[in-house]
DNA sequence: GCCGATCTTGTTATCGCTAACAATTACCGT
DNA sequence: ACGGTAATTGTTAGCGATAACAAGATCGGC
């Protein structure tokens, strides 16, 4: 990179010094087959000389095609929504990809074809979309066949490639682990209903109260804030029968263990408590916090497999991977006072 | 958007349907001055018909120039470095930029550098660079002029255009507010010394207690994890002469809470605790922190102001611009017992 | 040593757009 | 009505790459 701004090296330059044609250097950029030894290694010694880089634009332009990913998620500084595009950043560099990103305010529908469509006048490669409510889905619903897309957290009912991490099971996990402490039964705060990830975390809960026989009591509904989940815990700790929590995510269990500390109700002596995400920080809460790790990084990791997979072969068929997420005990359960 | 993904329509097919020449259609589209509003109104027609949407790539290769923003930032899920990431992206949508996002896994000048490469690649418009450590600022040295650039917390030394949180300032608050309750002096953990942002805390700490004719005790240094100030917490414990901690971030603090917690020690009755990034989930510790919070927002929209400025005019001088942030005092600090 | 097949390389067209210039039309004052 | 300027539109030429085809070089088998 020199200092002097003069126009970056284009092909021909490259062709000119190495005393070949253009098109013989962009054989050699891409790998063809047939191109003696001893020109690959002139050409190749042209494009370092120059400092040569070949222009995205154009090469997108005759392709219609980019080395661009595109990401379309909601903006947000939750753990989970967060660590995930972290997660794809860097899975995607490591393919040599760019990644856009296109951060919607909110899920509607509109939003999110936006966003799409925003992406596609990019001519992206491939998109993947991290979708956790339905009006996202429906979105999709429409786009122009023939892109690669991938969907994250998405309905498992639907047809698309989605890869999605088992909320059922962690949410199983976590209610028979203190049903396994001596708990009649467990209370759930869950995430806002219309979200898949707080659906199946819902779903999973329930299910196993049922298949232990135990009472499943009133859902408790907030949103993934600590707030919520503070607002929830001044309701549970007025009630003494509540000795089991299992909150939707880390987040809101951290609102839940302040309320209860102000409600003198000491966890986990008098009240278990598992949450969902493993922030970095539960194992610092007070107490440390048992919780459900959802592993991040193989979800973005299989997504983008699942992403290239179609980018280079436009006929693979719709795939679906479900990450198992595990838990992670600390020392927010003990068996009832 | 169409079910059947035929080529999507290009300008020529626009002004066919239009029967005016691409030309047109191009300054319709561009906003040029010197065109009959009747003409206008009938290309207008055709995009709409047609749901034309011009093809990005064309147009970056013409103008050497594309409606992308690159954000150079280290892949992190800390909270500061992320929600300033997730303000970026909001901002720049706004404006009508897509955002392409090069995280790199460490800061150093190779991975910075590589980065910016990439960016370069697909002819950027513009170029954020978050780069709070010192080999990030080299690495921009020998950067090509002419690509407009902001750093964000980046060395307020250097000549390029900046726009950065008064670390200073906030530290000093903290610090001032921690005396001003009557402590005799104020401890402090700070991030990884090569930050700018962790140098400028102490910075503004040890001025504060200097002002103020305290005793400034040995600064504890940790990196920006709530396990690292757990670490600082029990040893701070252990010392009664400890009333008053100021952590360079609320990730550390939480975890000092949590080691304050366990050697017995309450917050804030004998120590007290001033954090820094206000985390959303700062109200929800035990104590709710006291802690400074720095305005992304306001960080992002100044950042990319300036970048626009300098995409629409070459020739803007460096510029700089320095946000304060501001105290929000909670329950975490309290007289000395 | 000759012929067709295979390797290697070059030539030309093209992707969809904007820039620069050319051509046409409209409008003005006299 | 006339010349001249201004407003409007069209034409042509790239931007920097890949694709498709063409041509020349090389090789193997007989």
């Amino acid at each position: 990179m020199d200092v002097k701004a003069a126009r970056s090296p284009a092909m021909t330059d490259v062709a000119r010094l190495a005393g070949v044609s253009h098109q013989t250097v962009s054989r050699v950029l891409n790998d063809h087959p047939n191109v003696r030894e001893q020109t690959r290694l002139r050409v190749r010694a042209a494009i370092a000389e120059l400092g040569y880089r070949p222009n995205r634009a154009a090469r997108a332009l005759v392709t219609g095609r980019s080395q661009l990913i595109g990401i379309v998620a909601q903006n947000s500084t939750l753990y989970g929504p967060a660590s995930l595009l972290a997660a794809f950043e860097q899975a995607a560099a490591e393919a040599g990809f760019a990644v856009s990103v296109g951060s919607v305010g909110r899920l509607d529908r509109e939003s999110i074809a936006g966003a799409v469509e925003r992406h596609l006048d990019q001519r992206v490669a491939g998109l993947v979309v991290i979708a956790p409510v339905k009006s996202a889905d429906d979105a999709l619903e429409d786009m122009p066949a023939g892109v690669p897309l991938v969907t994250i957290d998405g309905d498992p009912q639907r047809s698309h490639t989605l890869v999605t991490v088992d909320q059922a099971v962690g949410a199983r996990a976590a209610t028979e682990h203190l049903l396994a402490a001596g708990h009649r039964t467990v209370w759930h705060i869950s995430g806002p209903v219309d979200w898949y990830d707080a659906a199946w975390r819902i779903e999973g809960w329930r299910r196993a109260l049922e298949d232990a026989g135990a009472e499943v009591p009133p859902l408790v509904t907030a949103d993934w804030s600590a707030s919520s989940g503070y607002d929830a815990g001044r309701m549970l700790a007025r009630m003494p029968e509540v000795t089991a929590v299992f909150a939707a995510n880390d987040h809101q269990a951290l609102g839940l263990l302040r309320a209860f500390s102000e409600h003198g109700r000491r966890v986990p002596h008098d009240v278990s408590v598992v949450g969902f995400d493993d922030v970095p920080e539960a194992a610092f809460f007070i107490p440390p916090l048992t919780t459900v790790r959802p592993d991040f990084d193989a979800v973005a990791q299989a997504g983008l497999g699942l992403l290239l997979a179609q980018i280079a072969d436009e006929a693979t068929p719709p795939n679906r991977i479900v990450i198992a997420p595990a838990l992670v005990e600390r020392a927010s359960v003990a068996p009832p006072g």
